[in-house]
DNA sequence: TGCCAGGCCCTCTTTAGGGCCTT
């Protein structure tokens, strides 16, 4: 595994069968997309066949078919893959939460771990975008004002790799609003994690500090 | 058979309940 590099940081997105890998739910498609320097270098994306087949409302909500993950390769063919594209990165996801849940369950599947640090951009975004009518990531993305035209994927909201984008750019736009409204750049990733967790009301003053 | 998540966060709170987010 590489070493950690502090500046690198993965933003993921699983598309799953359900809610809770503990229920049986599989994770179905993973996209990502590499932040480097603060532009986005490198992607991944792929369907993966969980073995099971998938209820008509994850069809429905996602795009995504039994038919089209009959031919995907499987789970764990993809996840030992994608294990390689994230080592020695940081790793940030939209309500991080669901996805560790997916990824933990799916990494444990082919005997890999991610012993590295995940931050959220939805805890992130409470605390940042306080004033947004509500902190889902097509809300955040038109609030923030950011540019829905994919340069990576010919996907839509509710695809991976997309959504990995769209959180990508929601990122780079929270620390850009920290940048502007407190002169302060270059944020480490530890920071916005520990903002993350901090009280709404303590926000301003846990930044100038 | 029938059930079905879980962490965060607010408040009419802490001996609790319910909405927000993710698929």
């Amino acid at each position: 595994m590489n070493a950690k590099r502090a500046d690198t940081i993965v933003v993921l997105d699983f598309e799953t069968s359900g809610l809770s890998p503990d229920m049986g739910e599989r994770a179905i498609e993973i996209g990502a997309v590499l932040i480097e320097g603060g532009e986005i270098t490198d992607s991944f994306q792929s369907l993966m066949n969980p073995g099971i087949r998938i209820s008509a409302f994850i069809e429905d909500y996602t795009g995504i078919s039994n038919a089209m993950l009959s031919k995907a390769a499987p789970c764990e063919e993809v996840m030992k893959r994608f294990n390689d594209f994230i080592a020695g990165h940081n790793l940030v996801a939209h309500n991080a939460s669901f996805d560790k849940r997916f990824l933990d369950a799916e990494l444990s599947r082919v005997s890999c771990s991610y012993p590295g640090d995940f931050a959220c951009s939805l805890l992130a975004s409470r605390r940042i975008f306080q004033d947004a009518p509500n902190h889902k990531l097509g809300t955040l993305v038109q609030y923030a004002n950011l540019d829905t035209v994919s340069s990576i994927s010919s996907g839509s909201f509710h695809r991976a790799l997309y959504d990995s984008e769209m959180t990508a750019k929601l990122w780079l736009a929270m620390l850009e609003d920290i940048g502007e409204r407190y002169g302060i750049y270059d944020l480490p990733f530890s920071f916005i994690q520990q903002l993350s967790k901090v009280p709404k009301k303590s926000v301003h003053k846990f930044i100038k500090d």
